[in-house]
DNA sequence: TATTGTTATACTCTATAACTATA
DNA sequence: TATAGTTATAGAGTATAACAATA
């Protein structure tokens, strides 16, 4: 860690390295995602929940529940991966496959009592976990960041 | 598509769904991370490129070159992972790794010429691809984006 | 003793294609 | 014919642990 005479130290390297890709938007959602989603799965690991499991019965907790369908349209997942997460909710006991009475190849997937209670518990870890990794933003910006997000990913 | 009397569509029934989540900062974040990261993807498949090798050689192609440690870092990857990354650029002929007169540990990556040419396409490829991900905000919006994911990403 | 790059391994995520049962 | 869910598979990304060479 010791620059040599007339060398510029590490930090400054790194300065004019990472400018070359921090104006890159993409490039720091990633990061910021990646980050994120690291210190959910960590709040969660106590509940033996990760993420992408969340993500899913977070949306089975509430009404209207959500067809797989409707499921991998919101997650932005495949449907034949939604088929695994809602698998492993299930046995679990967290949620159930219930059918829609409207059309018969379709299934609503519906958090049981006991997932609904977890997904509390859950949504409270990952608030909190959230607030740490946005720790530097101001209540304002952090407002804005979403409303920004939020359009640039619903709008296309 | 078509609904029960008295059921609501699909499409109310997804926005109810939805602000369950989209309101969460850290998913929208991953959301726009796939999103553009995909797009890369198709992008730079032109070039034969990928997003995470592009990351790479676009950081090896401007002064000052980085050493592994110094990508690992600044991308946020593991050591480990660099190692194949830039194995693969470097079997490609797009990089070398030049010995660090300073540190006989750290190996500098660096473009070679042709290295030079392909990242500076594909960094024109990424642009394309971003400009279209990120078309429904305005220039000010995306600036205020950048602003806001540097921050929160930078500061931590 | 600590750090750089490396190898190895296991797991998660992503991307497709094909199949079934229903519509 | 088209759609919802399922199965299967291959490849990319993530997370750790351990090792040799060097500091």
């Amino acid at each position: 860690m010791v620059s040599s005479a007339g060398v510029r130290g590490a930090a400054d390297r790194a300065a004019a390295q990472s400018a070359k890709l921090d104006d890159d938007v993409v490039f720091l959602a990633v990061k910021l995602g990646a980050a994120g989603t690291r210190a959910a799965n960590e709040a969660l690991d106590a509940l033996g929940l990760r993420a992408r499991p969340y993500s899913v019965l977070a949306l089975a907790a509430v009404e209207p529940y959500p067809t797989q369908r409707e499921l991998a349209e919101q997650l932005a997942l495949d449907p034949s991966q939604i088929v695994a997460l809602v698998d492993g909710l299930q046995d679990a006991g967290h949620v159930t496959r219930d059918p829609d009475p409207a059309d018969r190849r379709s299934k609503i997937v519906v958090a049981t009592t006991a997932g609904r209670a977890l997904a509390a518990e859950a949504a409270a870890l990952v608030a909190a976990s959230e607030r740490d990794v946005l720790g530097v933003l101001s209540a304002r910006e952090r407002l804005e960041l979403g409303r920004l997000l939020a359009k640039a990913v619903g709008g296309a």
